[in-house]
RNA sequence: GGACGCGUAGCUCAGUCGGUUGGAGCGUUGCGCUCACAUCGCAAAGGUCACAGGUUCGAGUCCUGUCGCGUCCACCA
């Protein structure tokens, strides 16, 4: 038998093994009519990226899933691929151009788009390294990026639906404004932040004498000012009906209007409305038919509109303003106020409301089918509580911003007709036409605006599959089934497949939507590269190995909870995989090869097998039910640890341990041989690397000819192998040496001194057991000899229970009983305790009418058991003295 | 302001259907380099399951409330 280095080596194993199943074409899935599919895609991560934590959790989660649904026999397709990210690629290019002096506007629009291009060839693929590194076992062959030419023609076919099905519009309202990436953001993009910030107070001179108290967060804004609002019901101003007021510094007449959309208890009572820089004012002004004035640049600098304030930064604004309200008398006070601000996504700086003219998706008639899917149970969430998240946000979901003022992305598929007025002029097209269908000019333009990369992302099921065209792919692989990312993006992305898939496609684009934790460093902070608490998953896996990392990380990682991450944690991983080798190790060196080959389910009918082996079988056999079960329910860390308890608590720490006495027996190689491959088929989704290094080293011919440990069968579940009986008797005996081993410890007796042990058994018949297995236990006590029987306790023995039994340990005066004196006392009083407390039960009526029988009848076997046990205590204590 | 999650051993966390004595890893302590593994083995110490009520024959587990921590959402300027 070949056998495996002393030394297990990670880093050697891994980039060979990965590249034989590149070689073996493993990962390429085609569509087959015989089989059933079973396909997900990955969220795409974006080129700009690299490899976080995030991602090692969220794809190692989705390579288990698709390695343990192919090796289920389903056409397994993983579809891989990259977005483009449009605002975050073009600032990673704008500033690689900067240092070597060149601003994109030098360059002009298409050199830029063609550098973007560059940068992505060089660096867009980075990613996709790395997810090999971490043994992802993708469909590379159809591996897709939201720029490739038919992802592109999904997004040019979904714009021209939805702009003739009129949920496309244009409008000059107030959108999110990012003043360093100069771009329309969607609401989703601006994340709101609590920032401490200032609430002013600012007096508004009334025309005819007086004023009125204005609070606001942002003073600069007062710079395009049209009125003042306050509640109707407001008893505080209502003489300020008619009247007018004068806008300070600026000079401007303003009206007063009345709104119940005030908060009188905000503030003054009274609001300055400013409809191009506040989305309330903004309604405020269209009810009102208010001016909208415009104060700042794209760079949220003061414009024009701003007077002597022009050219300012919105921050610089605010402190001259404040000043010269000071000179005038007009300034109040401010007051500490925090309040949450939006920022940038991309860049976290400050978000503007800005009026601007944008591009919009009328999201409320998408929405509706998208909520029904989810109610009537079509997509299920995992865990069930995101459910109610995803609700939430659909039933008051608001217009989508898709355009984008940046250059990298899909452009708008958008003309205007130079000769055609007002809106005729909006010519939607998948190509460019030569001349105005309407006039005939061929003065066309297009829009400048390119599309929100969600706008490509949202179409990721169906376009990566070939969509618009009907490919066998799409057919097959469509709708998906399992969809696993972190709940940050259900909104972005998750909610707007769901939207995308039933319109463009007609059906959902998958069945389950696995929501996993984030990534937080060890304080509960997420990791994020800015606040330098990162804990590299490439560094991981060069120090600890891919498998330890991904064992690790899945480990850690309860359903659905936030993960607490430290470097410490991969040693875990590292140990398991260590153990892992070792084990598998000792039983290569003692595997006869011709001695492996049987039928198990023959074998195991037609052998006598001994406790230990059926107990074994047992075990694995009930594992393997449960990891099945746990994987079909997304409850991965319950899996892989299910896997680590059995294998080193079980099978390692007593099953080898017993097996050493028999190793050479056929039954023995069978058994051995048999749990440790199937047991490595079931850990191979958790561990792919070491799995396949260990699976090629083994006899695998005589059952799964030739190929890679990733394309053979799960292992198949044989119900009849699972023995109570087996398990029962098997920890009573596990319970008895453990037993044995603490009173030796207890009375430091070093392991290499044999000792002699008496059992006292409680009836006839209790020794069987014990007996038939009397050589592994002798071993594993380090006994030299064991007598069964009925026996009173010798003088200077230490004594113990365990069940139902009672054992002692002649000491020939070889320690001091104070020691055991207390610890018998010790447990006298927990046992009377739990007696009283039984019995207590047992005469209440309502428990013995009510609780079921089997539950009743246990109870009074327990205490008979723990009654027999204490007085066997006192009769020691006695003796003892 | 709304929603959700979490308070279990010194630390980080599991805990299935409510059912006998609440688990793991790390850390600590003692013993052991027994020919697979010191990235290991054997054993020990360590718990009022945040708090208060309630449901139940029975609650770490279900319900209500309180406190503490965290996350997401939100147009009170």
């Amino acid at each position: 038998m070949e056998e495996l280095s002393k030394a297990y080596n990670p880093h050697e194993v891994e980039d060979r093994i990965y590249k034989s199943w590149e070689d073996g074409n493993y990962f390429h899935a085609k569509p087959d009519p015989n089989k059933k599919p079973y396909s997900i895609v990955i969220p795409p991560p974006n080129i700009t990226g690299i490899l976080h934590m995030g991602h090692a959790l969220n794809d190692t989660i989705q390579d288990i899933l698709i390695r343990f649904k192919r090796m289920q026999g389903f056409v397994a397709e993983w579809m891989p691929g990259t977005d483009h990210a449009g605002i975050a690629t073009q600032n990673v290019v704008e500033r690689k151009l900067a240092k070597e002096g060149i601003k994109r506007h030098d360059l002009g629009r298409e050199k830029f788009v063609e550098e973007v291009w560059r940068w992505r060839d060089v660096y867009g693929s980075t990613i996709i390294r790395q997810l090999k590194k971490l043994g992802c076992s993708c469909d590379w062959e159809r591996a897709r990026f939201t720029m490739d030419e038919g992802l592109s023609d999904a997004v040019l076919e979904v714009f021209t639906r939805l702009y003739e099905k009129g949920l496309i519009y244009k409008g000059n309202y107030i959108i999110n404004w990012c003043p360093r990436c100069q771009t329309a953001l969607s609401d989703e993009e601006s994340q709101h932040k609590d920032v401490d910030g200032m609430l002013y107070h600012i007096k508004y001179p009334v025309k005819d004498g007086g004023f009125v108290i204005v609070a606001t967060t942002r003073p600069e804004t007062m710079l395009g000012d049209v009125a003042i609002a306050v509640n109707p019901k407001d008893k505080r101003y209502i003489d300020l009906k008619g009247k007018t007021i004068i806008l300070p510094l600026v000079d401007r007449e303003l009206k007063i209007i009345f709104d119940p959309l005030v908060d009188m208890k905000f503030g003054t009572g009274a609001l300055k409305v400013t409809p191009a820089h506040d989305p309330v004012d903004f309604e405020l002004g269209l009810k009102n038919g208010l001016p909208q004035i415009n104060v700042m640049n794209e760079d949220a600098t003061i414009n024009s509109n701003g007077g002597e304030y022009e050219g300012m930064d919105r921050l610089e604004a605010r402190e001259a303003i404040i000043e010269d309200l000071k000179e005038r008398g007009l300034f109040i006070k401010s007051e500490a106020h925090r309040h949450a601000v939006g920022h940038c996504y991309r860049c976290h700086t400050m978000v503007e409301p800005r009026l601007s003219p944008q591009w919009f998706v009328k999201m409320k008639p998408l929405a509706k089918p998208a909520i029904d899917a989810v109610k009537k149970g079509k997509i299920k969430f995992h865990p069930e509580r995101w459910t109610k998240v995803y609700l939430d946000w659909m039933d008051n979901i608001r217009d989508w911003c898709i355009s984008r003022q940046i250059w990298w992305g899909h452009r708008i598929p958008v003309y205007y007709c130079k000769s055609c007025q007002g809106k005729d002029n909006i010519i939607v097209s998948k190509i460019k036409p030569d001349k105005c269908p309407k006039c005939g000019s061929t003065e066309i333009e297009q829009d400048p605006d390119v599309l929100d990369t969600w706008f490509s992302s949202w179409l990721w099921p169906f376009s990566t599959f070939g969509w618009p065209k009907e490919t066998p792919e799409l057919k097959y692989f469509y709708p998906t089934d399992s969809l696993v990312t972190a709940q940050e993006i259900i909104f972005f992305w998750v909610a707007r497949m769901i939207m995308a898939g039933i319109e463009f496609r007609g059906q959902i684009p998958f069945k389950d939507v696995y929501i996993h934790g984030t990534v937080r460093d060890i304080t509960g902070t997420k990791m994020s590269k800015s606040l330098g608490n990162v804990i590299d998953p490439l560094d991981m896996i060069a120090k600890y190995g891919t498998d330890a990392l991904r064992f690790s990380i899945i480990s850690i990682t309860a359903q659905g909870q936030d993960v607490f991450l430290s470097e410490s944690k991969f040693e875990l991983g590292r140990n398991f995989a260590n153990k892992l080798w070792n084990m598998s190790r000792f039983i290569l060196m003692n595997l006869e090869e011709e001695k492996t080959a049987a039928d198990l389910c023959v074998f195991f009918k037609e052998t006598d097998l001994t406790l230990p082996q059926r107990w074994i079988l047992s075990r694995f056999y009930s594992t393997l039910d449960y990891v099945t079960k746990c994987l079909d329910e997304y409850k991965f860390n319950e899996a892989a640890n299910a896997i680590y308890e059995f294998l080193w608590h079980e099978f390692c720490d007593w099953y080898i341990e017993i097996v050493k006495l028999s190793i050479d027996d056929k039954t023995s190689q069978v058994i051995l041989y048999k749990v440790l491959e199937k047991s490595l088929r079931m850990l191979h989704p958790f561990m792919p690397f070491i799995t396949e290094e260990i699976w090629l080293k083994l006899p695998h011919e005589l059952d799964h000819p030739g190929l890679s440990i990733m394309v053979q069968p799960w292992p198949h579940m044989q119900k009849e192998m699972i023995s109570i009986d087996a398990e029962v008797k098997m920890k009573e005996l596990i319970e008895l040496v453990t037993t044995i081993r603490n009173m030796r410890s207890a009375w430091n007796l070093e392991p290499k001194r044999e000792i002699e042990v008496i059992i006292n058994i409680h009836k006839i018949g209790d020794e069987k057991t014990i007996l038939e297995n009397i050589d592994f236990v002798k071993r594993l006590a380090r006994a030299s000899k064991v007598d069964i029987g009925k026996f009173a306790k010798p003088k200077n023995a230490a004594s113990g229970i365990v069940g139902s039994l009672e054992i002692f340990l002649p000491l020939e005066g070889l320690i001091d009983f104070d020691k055991e004196r207390l610890r018998l006392k010790k447990e006298e009083v927990r046992m009377a305790s739990e007696i009283k407390s039984i019995s207590g039960r047992l005469k209440d009526k309502n428990f013995t009418s009510k609780a079921p029988e089997e539950v009743v009848a246990k109870q009074e076997a327990y205490k008979a058991e723990l009654e027999l046990q204490i007085k066997k205590l006192r009769n020691n204590l006695k003796e003892i003295g």
